[in-house]
DNA sequence: TCCGCTGTACGACTTCGATCGTACAGGATG
DNA sequence: CATCCTGTACGATCGAAGTCGTACAGCGGA
């Protein structure tokens, strides 16, 4: 499958870098930048699963985004969509459907501007154990 | 109310300060500065009511402690009661039982040295409506 | 001493979210 | 076209947490 992430990054061009090169599927539904409540964002990073998710998009790659099986989670899939949904319903992730493929990365900007700092606790958490 | 809170502070002398003056009640059982758990205090302040205990006790008073009642939340007692044993057990306030009340306030060292910058967020975020 | 006031303890109710099984969509491969 | 595989949609279940009512503890004032 990561063979397979390769292969989707091919039809989605690397030129992408952020600036947003105008081919890119629209956003599913989430919160403007102006409607990011603190409350929510926090009650969406309480859960370890999901504070694993956010910081492995921070270390490991915030600049493209990725789909749910491109983190190893042994979890079921259904487990998974329920928590990625959680994340871009509070704002967190940003999620584009690929064709059938849906791809989340964090909006690192918009958190930044938001709540500066927020990203850097998350990016310095360590799991429980070994999940 | 406010007035019953005047009477409290004069029965807990100005002295106080923070530098623990020796004379203070042990603080009821909180886990250790190592001990703290991003998730949970997360989860602690992910709560609006939580958050506005919280923030209340920083921009106001983080030098002295206070009991439920100072705060003046239209909430039944048993309610606030809750509330507050979520933040300490979650490690965020610190509790100590003056008598027959007990006062809280926010572990802003063991914070500030665990997660910097997030009571700042705390600090800066403003009530969905008028609370 | 009796009454009132403030705050905690306990327990019940209810809502929300985490978890997962199953069914379905649709490209890839032969 | 049939099969496999990845990922989403939907619905059920279960446990945790928010909410609150009531009872109780104990100081202060009349």
């Amino acid at each position: 499958m990561p063979s397979t992430a390769r292969t989707v990054r091919a039809q989605a061009p690397a030129v992408k870098v952020l600036p947003e090169p105008e081919g890119l599927p629209e956003p599913l539904p989430e919160p403007a930048v102006g409607d990011l409540r603190l409350e929510n964002v926090l009650a969406a990073l309480s859960d370890p699963l999901r504070l694993l998710i956010v910081r492995k998009l921070l270390l490991e790659s915030e600049q493209f985004d990725h789909t749910c099986g491109w983190f190893g989670l042994d979890r079921p899939k259904s487990s998974l969509t329920h928590h990625f949904k959680a994340l871009r319903e509070a704002g967190v992730t940003r999620q584009r459907q690929y064709g059938l493929e849906r791809r989340s990365q964090v909006r690192v900007t918009d958190l930044n501007a938001r709540f500066p700092g927020l990203l850097d606790l998350v990016a310095a958490w360590t799991p429980p154990d070994g999940t």
